[in-house]
DNA sequence: TTCCAGGCGGGGC
DNA sequence: GCCCCGCATGGA
């Protein structure tokens, strides 16, 4: 176990945050987490320290990095709070404590058409339901005092996996229409139509445009990719909710120019605020 | 029960 | 380019 002391880091806000479905409350203060084939406790112990329950290796290695804790947010959501936009200071004030997490690409990739016309909740189980059918079940090893762990938990998919399916079972994960996007996807991957990996390296716009190319991925779905699986922070996705704040307090237009290199943060801020306030 | 959900592809203009 | 429709299915 491992004591760290931060600002601006909430896991119960992370986790409600939307931007990824495999991080679950054990209890109020302690989440489970399971990122490609890392399986991962943390307690939110007071509100500037977290307790990481693994090694330091592995916190150095893996939870340090996917977590962002290198950027620095205090200083973006010090500047929206002390701006003119009233709808964005209190929006940065109540969702402070979210990162945005330096996820896998390809699980990014599927999470996100899987999460196309459905609501969090659903998205959440049928993602669960993806890892269980095709993911590689993993043992847990570590205990913990006070924390009881599962035995077992569940990888995501690899893009083989998924790329050779039966399509009926990868329909009852409840996917409906998404299922052949979901395959025609991962197949892509493995037959190296796209590399998303390499997608890292390019400007944020033609990354965007790259992963376009991908059946069932449009605009909104290439641009979370981009944002949570590339950790493309300029980019600002455009879903159901955030057209709505757009229309309500812009007057259907958002000044985007204003925030240009960290806007995928801002739109965070704005996703977590209007869905927890509805 | 009805409406909505971190939308997309396709077809008609 | 824009607009509209159908799509599968669970949550609220």
């Amino acid at each position: 176990m491992l004591l760290y002391r931060i600002n601006n880091f909430n896991l119960k806000q992370i986790a409600d945050s939307g931007q990824c479905f495999r991080m679950t409350a054990l209890t109020d203060t302690v989440f489970q987490l399971i990122f490609k084939d890392h399986y991962l406790i943390a307690e939110q112990m007071d509100e500037d320290t977290i307790a990481f329950y693994c090694s330091e290796d592995e916190f150095h290695h893996i939870w340090s990095d996917y977590f962002d804790l290198q950027y620095d947010y205090a200083s973006l959501i010090d500047a929206l709070c002390s701006g003119q936009d009233t709808f964005l200071a209190e929006a940065a004030a109540y969702g402070k404590g979210i990162r945005i997490l330096k996820q896998d690409p390809f699980e990014a990739t599927i999470s996100f058409i899987m999460s196309q016309n459905k609501n969090i909740p659903a998205i959440m189980k049928s993602i669960e339901s993806l890892c269980i059918l095709f993911g590689e079940k993993k043992y847990v090893s570590s205990t913990f005092d006070a924390i009881e762990l599962p035995v077992f938990y569940y990888a995501f998919p690899t893009p083989k996996a998924l790329a050779d399916a039966d399509p009926l079972l990868l329909k009852s994960t409840k996917a409906g229409y998404r299922a052949d996007y979901i395959k025609k996807a991962s197949q892509a991957v493995i037959l190296s139509q796209i590399n998303l990996e390499a997608l890292r390296s390019l400007p944020s716009h033609e990354a965007v445009l790259t992963l376009k190319s991908l059946y069932g991925v449009g605009e909104k779905v290439a641009n979370c990719i981009a944002l949570f699986g590339l950790h493309k922070i300029d980019v600002f996705p455009v879903d159901v909710w955030i057209q709505r704040i757009i229309d309500e307090h812009y007057g259907s237009h958002f000044p985007l120019e204003l925030y240009h290199s960290h806007a995928g943060i801002v739109q965070q801020y704005m996703f977590y605020y209007k869905r927890a306030c509805s």
